[in-house]
DNA sequence: GGGTTCATTCTACGGTTGTTGACCGGCGGC
DNA sequence: GCCGCCGGTCAACAACCGTAGAATGAACCC
């Protein structure tokens, strides 16, 4: 019996070949954005001829559609109270590493249409939760604020990398964030108890 | 004596033409950011041929940095308090109607790093200013929060246009954010005194 | 072991884009 | 009234990009 790694059988050689092209295209649209990432670049960076990654994945949309593939982030459900802190935790891990396929998906979706419709996709969920936890009657606009808020601190802390934000520690950002989010998940006391 | 509008002069003509030109570059730029944005398109919304906008403007890049140039957007100084509380109606005036200019750089600046330097470059003074008057040793993160929250709710309403937060009213969203605004940019009880 | 499948490459095409230079015609000064 | 400046157009070039299709050679199945 041979080894399995010492020389890969075909299919696995495909697969191979499917995630290196997958990773060198994550992380060039994460760099660069949809318009100015172009397929000779991720295949030069796969070290693989442009026309493979045609031949596997379609067209351009669909390789960009599948880079940013990214599991849906659910959070425990529970009081007000407890999902803004969830969301918090959410955000910890988000500002230390934020995978590729999500800063892929955050860098294009002002400039490419499907990538916003991606974007709103995969953050309704937590959206949904949000809304549905905040027990107000404007818990929509709270839970979008909410949403606003950890994009635009990801964003001009991965993307655009401003020294404010960047240099900061996750549990600095986290721990001046708290007060605002439980502010913002919590119903006016004028007509609900809190806890 | 003619009617200086009945038939403009070369030199108004050309400030005419140069001025519808922005305007369309304004607009285009706003709505499909720097890549997706052609010279073409640009001069065929201005009326003109593509020659004449090089001819004005030099370049892509030049009428870019042309369209996007904005006042620098001062806050009156004093307390953390009263900084927190103009900050908040700065946001509201940029709720209801951002210039195309801004909305120009918001939506580029993801993908476009000259979009990106000038993003940091006009937001520079009004976190310099926040800096200054949160008179705290973390000053400058919370800065940059309160500079992130904004922006984020800024280009989620009106770039990505989600629905939580671009049906909302502009009051309704900056009640919702004053007193996360009042509490980052009030330094820690700890060790400071309120007003 | 022979035929086939398939991973991979090469070449090329059509379209778009930024940019250029020649060209035209009317306004402005003399 | 004439000449030159200048607002404006037209056609074209060179580069790049997404994409298609033929070609190749090695792995796989029977």
């Amino acid at each position: 019996m041979t080894e399995p790694s010492a020389r890969p059988t075909r299919a696995q050689q495909r697969l191979q070949s499917e995630e290196r092209i997958l990773a060198a295209a994550r992380q060039i649209f994460a760099e660069l954005g949809y318009e100015r990432t172009t397929i000779r670049a991720v295949a030069s960076a796969a070290g693989v001829d442009a026309g493979l990654v045609m031949h596997y994945f379609g067209s351009k949309d669909l390789l960009f559609a599948r880079a940013v593939e990214v599991p849906a982030d659910e959070l425990p459900g529970g009081t007000s109270g407890e999902v803004a802190e969830a969301l918090l935790t959410s955000l910890r891990r988000r500002l230390t590493d934020e995978p590729a396929a999500s800063l892929a998906l955050l860098r294009s979706m002002l400039t490419n249409a499907d990538a916003a419709d991606r974007y709103r996709a995969a953050g309704k969920p937590q959206l949904n939760q949000l809304t549905e936890a905040i027990s107000a009657p404007d818990a929509h606009l709270r839970a979008g604020l909410l949403s606003a808020i950890v994009h635009g601190v990801i964003a001009e802390r991965h993307l655009l990398r401003l020294t404010h934000l960047a240099d900061a520690s996750p549990e600095q950002i986290i721990d001046l964030l708290r007060p605002c989010f439980q502010t913002l998940a919590t119903a006016p006391p004028t007509s609900g108890k809190p806890s």
